[in-house]
DNA sequence: GGATCAACGAAAATGGAGCA
DNA sequence: TGCTCCATTTTCGTTGATCC
């Protein structure tokens, strides 16, 4: 990339501002420019006459000249020929979208019915695994949207179709839940894991702040863009301080919805979500399902597993137990009769003398003892 | 009063995913 | 290749208790 800058350099000290009056930015091969359309024709000229020597040859069937609409005649008149294509619409560039509100709405449209396909595929993958299903979601398809929601201002009521698809067709299938999800458990599950979420965050809800980010974060940049400022260097310690403003405005966020959620959910609810802050309670949902490592969960571990971090009923579990009491998860893990008992004393058990005979010898689990 | 240590929290580093 | 975010781990600095 930093070899594809210094190249274009050359051309674009040929086609620069002061020569052409062609504001421009260039973006590894992606170059573009803003002017008037007289201004432009010269500049896209000066483009196909010096870029073929330095090994930049411009294609003029993938560029297309953006006009206002009262332009639109005297862009096609002043192109014609050329090859360009001339739109009073707009383009996609770079992953985002230039042009009117109209196009930015239908290209946001046609992105978020092509993730609502995708999201639906996912669950139907969910239904049988589960644990992969939610990896694939948390630690790849919700950064799919990242991009669009970070360069489009104003797409939160676009994105809503993907929020409910999310809600309604992806958290049932991963979850198993036959009720509904309301508003509070859809903005617990999208907390991060390590405040007891499950970090499937809501695109229509962070869309504004982080476009908002986004702009704040390369207003430095776009400044210099608009000045045609090619020496000025940003100031990293400023880009630094802002990232760790918006890092702490972020946590600070989602520490005020934990403590709104608190203070309206059970006190059964409130207590898991305690234990599951605890260190190393979320490794099952942030670590990679890798089942070779032995990190994957099948869908009945992975549906029962999210169960207990929120105190959900466990699906086919007995009314009551053989010792003649009220069946339920507590009871389960204390009753005499049942094997969690012996389970849970044999682990730490076997754990303790797996490990002493990595530097003792002699080690013996529960050896009979000599009569005194 | 100075030296040492443990505990704690904040900051930095790391690794893995996406995107252009 | 270089940027983002997130979760986790490591490092660093501060604080308080204890001992000499």
């Amino acid at each position: 990339m930093a070899m594809y800058a210094i190249g274009l350099s050359v051309l674009q000290e040929e086609i620069s501002y002061e020569k052409t009056q062609v504001k421009q930015v260039a973006y590894a091969d992606d170059l573009t420019g803003a002017g008037k359309i007289s201004e432009l024709k010269k500049w896209w000229a000066l483009v196909e006459k010096n870029g073929p020597t330095i090994g930049y040859t411009p294609n003029a069937t993938k560029s297309i000249l953006i006009v206002k609409p009262e332009h639109y005649e005297n862009g096609v008149q002043l192109f014609r020929g050329s090859g360009v294509t001339v739109t009073k619409d707009g383009q996609r560039h770079l992953g985002a979208v230039i042009g009117t509100e109209e196009f930015k709405a239908k290209y946001v449209e046609e992105k978020v019915s092509e993730w609502v396909k995708e999201v639906g595929v996912l669950s139907g993958m969910a239904k049988t695994e589960p644990h992969a299903a939610y990896s694939a979601f948390t630690h790849g398809l919700q950064h799919r949207w990242s991009f669009v929601k970070r360069t489009i201002p104003g797409i939160s009521r676009l994105l809503r179709p993907l929020e409910e698809s999310i809600r309604k067709t992806f958290l049932p299938a991963l979850l198993k839940t036959n009720f509904i999800i309301g508003e509070d458990m859809r903005e617990l599950l999208s907390l991060p894991p390590r405040l007891g979420g499950m970090g499937i965050t809501s695109p229509e809800k962070m869309a504004e702040e982080e476009n908002r980010n986004s702009i704040n974060l390369t207003r430095s940049l776009t400044e210099k863009i608009v000045a045609q400022d090619a020496k000025g260097e940003t100031d990293q310690n400023v880009i630094l301080e802002l990232k760790k403003t918006m890092s702490r405005n972020r946590q600070s966020a989602q520490m005020e919805s934990l403590e709104r959620l608190k203070n309206v959910m059970l006190v059964e609810t409130v207590r898991k979500i305690h234990i599951a802050q605890e260190t190393g309670a979320s490794n099952c949902l942030t670590c990679l399902p890798i089942r070779a490592k032995g990190f994957s969960l099948n869908k009945q571990e992975f549906v029962d597993a999210v169960a207990l971090r929120y105190g959900w009923p466990v699906e086919g579990l007995p009314k009551t137990c053989v010792c003649g009491d009220p069946n339920n998860v507590d009871h389960t893990m204390t009753c005499e009769k049942g094997g969690f008992v012996c389970i849970r004393h044999d682990e730490v058990r076997d754990l303790t003398a797996s490990m002493l005979r990595e530097v003792c010898r002699d080690v013996s689990t529960e050896p009979t003892l000599l009569p005194l």
